[in-house]
DNA sequence: GCCA
DNA sequence: CAGTACG
DNA sequence: TGGCCGTTACTG
């Protein structure tokens, strides 16, 4: 067995192997020689399928050995040990690593260009849907087809993880093998088409979107949707933007004051917007950095990605033209430390840097444009690079075995969910959300559209919803699915990208009018004395909330979509008790509990 | 990659 | 559980 | 040097 599963303790490992030799597996050290005659090779986890490639490759696809070779996950095995299905003694063999890590110079996979991976491959996240995998592979193997084994499975994973195998967090090096980004760093080997499309696609992602005019605002809001969608609300931010702009027109002296030593804290720094950015030459070059880390799965990229948007936020806002990175190193921008500033330094003296003058490795466009559709993360995106697949129309092709539901229902309106949606149909589809809404549930009931709208973008990625009732109805189902329906029948809401049973979120696909573009949606329902809190949630930025919540963390205290609690009870950051909610109900109260000055929505785009 |  | 998503 | 938001929610 070759253990390559990320975060699998060396104890699990260890009774997993000793579990199969009871069974009669032979046991085979080191991962060079693979032979096998009859049996099995078991993969404990598939996203490691490529390291096993890696592993083997003297080995072709037309290698008859491939044949005798079964490749199965985690659950598998899991799965078959609990009911005694393993293949009969003494014809299956486990393969382990001993060796820390594969030579990844040395080792390529064999296809990474067109072949997808033989049928034995038994994807973990679509083994439901795949009745006949192999047809061609007769070789023993337990049933796992059935959706209720694979249910089945899940349980006894957790059984066994959290009673018996319960760990030392650190898993040692000789038995579990985490096989870094860097043996994926192919040199190219061909130019594909798609990665120019992915490029460009990406650029215009990227591209305008700030320098709408500011103007608009004030007429989009008389009948778009603030809070509650009234019109004193909606009139009071209107006047409030104006001044924002006026301010930002001004120079940008109209920020509040922030307290002294709480710069490095984007909770407690307004973000008045300014419509251009003076540095765009600097942040242009560091944006290519981080979205190259963005795509990688390595743990820390994801850092290191967070790391550069944070600098990148703050050379945007940073009011002069940077020169020379001398004016930087006076002011000191919290998140910029050495690494950025030399960067910057370079940038300045020759328009770009050496680490984003090397061009990126193959597969980094096709990750990306791939990482466009719902659902698809770096990891999802990563294996289908290796397992051959270049576009979004390769992916199209194969899209009934190898696309989830979630990202199937994104696949069918790719086109549209890549595009901007103007502030104005926002607006309009909350309005027509609390119509339905109200017509459901009687005119007390509250909602919001939130997100980037709240915060006053001109356009924004989705449509986020809030609603509420101070005295929700008691129906045999939710308030939530109720709408959802009643949406459905009214033609506004298309499709869902969450399919059982909605709990408190509902994220679907839905479309102003019949001939309108597809759109991104999100509704929350939430409990009338979690408004406050949820507002907050849902309004962001995204790193204004994890700004927040640190802060709140280290406090002693936590903060979430459902309230703010204090005496949290933590032990070496593990949360062990919830601690006592103080606030909730009230956005502003939970600003005054932790101590940080109020900020409207507008001034939290951190 | 930055920061306590 | 891992992966993805939400702000 | 370890932690980086949330004992967040949803899927498979």
């Amino acid at each position: 067995m070759v253990i390559l599963e990320k975060g699998m303790t060396p104890t699990r490992a260890q009774i997993l192997v000793k579990q199969c030799a009871q069974r009669g597996a032979r046991i085979v050290d080191g991962i060079e020689d693979i032979t096998p005659v009859q049996g099995t090779v078991l993969v404990t986890a598939l996203t490691k399928w490529e390291a096993l490639v890696d592993a083997i490759p003297k080995w072709n696809k037309s290698d008859e050995r491939w044949g005798k070779l079964q490749i199965v996950s985690l659950d598998w095995v899991q799965h078959a040990i609990q009911h005694d299905r393993l293949p009969s003694p003494g014809t299956f063999e486990l393969f382990r690593s001993k060796t820390a890590r594969f030579a990844p110079s040395t080792l390529r996979t064999p296809f990474n260009t067109v072949e997808p991976p033989p049928a034995s491959f038994i994807p973990k996240s679509n083994s439901s849907r795949n009745s006949k995998p192999s047809p061609s592979r007769p070789s023993a193997r337990p049933a796992v087809d059935a959706k209720n084994d694979v249910k089945i499975d899940a349980k006894i994973d957790t059984k066994v993880d959290t009673k018996i195998f319960r760990a030392p967090k650190k898993p040692a090096s000789h038995e579990v093998i985490v096989l870094s980004d860097e043996s994926d760093d192919d040199k190219p080997l061909t130019a594909s088409s798609s990665a120019a499309t992915a490029a460009t696609a990406t650029a215009l992602v990227h591209g305008p979107g700030a320098a709408v005019a500011f103007g608009d605002h004030g007429s989009d809001h008389s009948d778009a949707a603030a809070s509650d969608l009234d019109d004193e609300a909606v009139h009071h931010m209107a006047a409030r933007l104006e001044a924002h702009a006026q301010a930002a027109a001004a120079g940008g002296s109209g920020k509040t004051a922030v307290p002294p030593g709480m710069s490095a804290w984007h909770c407690f720094t307004p973000s008045s917007s300014r419509p251009s950015n003076l540095n765009k030459h600097i942040t242009d070059v560091l944006e290519t950095l981080k979205t190259r880390h963005e795509h990688s799965t390595e743990e820390t990229a994801k850092f290191r990605a967070l790391q550069y948007r944070k600098a990148i936020n703050a050379l945007k806002r940073f009011p002069e033209k940077i020169v020379k990175v001398e004016q930087l190193k006076k002011k000191h921008l919290p998140g910029i430390g050495d690494k950025i500033l030399a960067k910057i330094d370079q940038i300045c003296k020759t328009g770009t840097c050496d680490a984003a003058s090397t061009s990126a490795p193959e597969w980094e466009p096709v990750v990306a444009e791939f990482m466009k559709l719902h659902g698809v993360g770096p990891t999802t995106a990563k294996h289908w690079y290796h397992q051959g697949y270049r576009t979004v129309d390769d992916l199209r092709q194969d899209r009934l075995h190898l696309l989830n539901a979630t990202q199937h229902t994104a696949l069918k309106y790719w086109g549209d969910l890549n595009e901007r949606i103007p502030r104005l149909e926002v607006g309009q589809v909350a309005k027509l959300v609390q119509v339905a809404a109200q017509l459901l549930f009687g005119p007390e009931t509250s909602v919001f559209a939130m997100g980037s709208f709240r915060r006053g973008a001109a356009d924004c990625g989705d449509i986020d919803i809030i609603l509420s009732h101070p005295k929700p109805p008691k129906m045999a189902v939710s308030p939530l699915h109720t709408l959802v329906a009643q949406l459905k029948s009214q033609g506004l809401l298309i499709d869902d990208l969450t399919a059982g049973h909605v709990h408190e979120k509902y994220m679907g696909i839905c479309r102003v009018a019949p001939t309108a573009r597809a759109r991104r949606i999100d509704l929350l329902w939430v409990p009338h004395d979690e408004l406050g809190a949820s507002l907050l949630y849902f309004t962001g930025s995204d790193v204004f909330n994890r700004s927040m919540r640190l802060y709140a963390h280290r406090k002693g205290m936590s903060l979430n979509q459902h309230g703010l609690f204090a005496n949290v009870v933590r032990v070496k950051g593990q949360k062990l008790n919830e601690g006592t909610r103080i606030a909730g109900a009230d956005e502003a109260e939970i600003f005054e509990k932790l101590g940080i000055p109020y900020l409207p929505p507008e001034e939290r785009n951190a």
